[in-house]
DNA sequence: AACGGAACCTGAAAGC
DNA sequence: TGCTTTCAGGTTCCGT
């Protein structure tokens, strides 16, 4: 599920209640998500005040009066508060914040457990080395345009690289390259100056309109199962192209599925 | 150095 | 119905 709106909703979710909150309770239902042990990132919890939750990319980060706390969704990670005392399925790990005397329970729930939750003294590497974040920073045509030349791989594949932009994944650059007409699998250096104009505002048009189906106090990912599929291309292979009524067809890029229509997308 | 493929996991959906 | 295969929105490692 996440990508950087998904990651950007469930900041939305945890910051009103770790924002200034006392984490008073933490239980580890699944180590594997960890870095450190399940005893020391307890210990880095527990007791501890959260001063502020940002995001950058796919990244969420916790800073406490002491040390800091990193967050991955991985593939199928989530946060949801949680009414009950009961472990939600799929719990791997629960924090419990008590601000203005109330305490409420944030639970994380990832049944692939691809995503990780690591405490540190200070800012990790791969939050470091995150490239530009559309929705924080802007997409900036001309430094993607730089960023672009240097590169040979497709334009796609090059998307998906964190430090480049920080938070696009296979959804968001599927549909930012549909939007902009641009063929997936160009060589990124082969795109010419107002083609990367088209495709700057792609991004940060599909990241907002992404970001907007999100909406409601009701904790849930877009496109659960059953739910219809809100993207413009993403999952509609062999449907007809929305644009020239053209077949939309399906190819791997760098392992990853991609939609494409080859007729208007040069 | 660059690039494809496998690995890490589990569940849902599609295929037979 | 039920068993098997395929696929999944991310990242990292390994071998060529």
């Amino acid at each position: 599920m996440p990508e950087l709106p998904e990651v950007e909703f469930a900041r939305r979710v945890i910051a009103p209640v770790l924002g200034g909150a006392e984490i008073v309770a933490v239980s580890i239902r699944d180590a594997r998500i960890l870095e450190g042990s399940a005893r020391a990132t307890e210990a880095a919890l527990l007791g501890h005040r959260v001063r502020a939750v940002d995001r950058r990319g796919k990244w969420l980060r916790l800073s406490l009066d002491e040390g800091r706390a990193f967050s991955h969704l991985g593939m199928t990670g989530k946060w949801v508060l949680a009414e009950g005392d009961e472990p939600l399925r799929f719990e791997r790990l629960r924090v419990d914040a008590r601000k203005a005397r109330r305490t409420r329970s944030l639970r994380y729930l990832d049944p692939r457990l691809f995503g990780r939750f690591l405490v540190a003294s200070e800012d990790i590497p791969a939050w470091r080395e995150l490239g530009p974040d559309p929705l924080l920073d802007g997409v900036d045509a001309d430094a993607l345009f730089d960023a672009l030349q240097r590169r040979k791989a497709p334009v796609k594949v090059a998307l998906l690289d964190q430090t480049l932009l920080a938070g696009i994944g296979n959804i968001q650059a599927t549909e930012a390259l549909f939007a902009a007409q641009i063929d997936p699998r160009r060589p990124a250096a082969s795109l010419a100056r107002r083609e990367v104009g088209r495709l700057a505002k792609a991004i940060l048009r599909s990241i907002e309109r992404t970001l907007s189906l999100e909406t409601g106090p009701e904790i849930a990912y877009v496109e659960e199962p059953g739910a219809p599929n809100p993207f413009v291309i993403y999952g509609r292979q062999g449907e007809r192209c929305p644009r020239c009524r053209g077949p939309l067809e399906k190819i791997t890029l760098a392992g990853r599925g991609t939609v494409l229509c080859a007729a208007c997308q040069r």
